[in-house]
DNA sequence: ATTGTCGACTACGGTAACCGTAATTGGAGG
DNA sequence: CCTCCAATTACGGTTACCGTAGTCGACAAT
């Protein structure tokens, strides 16, 4: 099922990583353990470019432990813009579950094929 | 919200697509147009290749309506491949729900960043 | 002080996916 | 014929993903 991790699941993970990334810092070795630990491969180079982009993106907020050498670990927390982009993913996760997972109709006008 | 939709949203259509083509077949446009109705562009050079792709891949199976030219409309339902993929899908939808949007926690034991 | 190991991130080159715009095709109306 | 409309195709540029190998600092053992 490698292709259905790159073609979908890795979107879910960003979710999680930003859902945790609201309570407490995460860091790159952190999530590859998560994601072991549920039984999926996430690589270094696919990763950590990620969580760059997220802060690039400004949904993260970068903290290095200070004092620490060029190797050190970092740190990620959400910020206030990654809070919102976190309040519309919630709201497209709920609507995903309902259509897809208990099969709830929206209002259908454009339905079917003919 | 153009990065969210490129970087997270277009996975959580990708499941829409396969959710309704268990139901009935799709096709481009349609799909174009659904969206759309939903407030989302999605160009033509992003979801064609990804029609062919899960076409490729086993999970939608392809028929045109013969006897219509080479732009005739090209319809895809789901295979019984993609409905075990659209299985695995809806539990790591719930797994996503019950996680981010109700809050439930899951086992925790490498929680934390200390 | 030297060596070894471990935890973390970095570098990088190749492949695949995504994007928008423009082009093509066939059918239906006028 | 000519035009318009519904669909898909083509394509060139950009961004994301992947695995593997490299690097660096801390800490422990000798």
């Amino acid at each position: 099922m490698k292709e259905l991790e790159r073609e979908i699941l890795l979107s879910f993970w960003k979710v999680h990583i930003l859902h945790h990334a609201e309570s407490h810092p995460v860091f790159g070795q952190w999530v590859i353990r998560e994601l072991r630990r549920h039984g999926y491969e996430v690589s270094p180079g696919t990763l950590y470019p990620l969580l760059a982009r997220m802060q690039e993106r400004g949904w993260l907020k970068l903290k290095v432990d200070a004092s620490a050498g060029l190797r050190a670990r970092k740190e990620y927390s959400l910020t206030k813009k990654g809070r919102k982009v976190l309040e519309v993913l919630r709201g497209q996760v709920e609507e995903l579950y309902r259509e897809v997972v208990l099969g709830e109709e929206e209002d259908k006008e454009t339905q079917g094929t003919a």
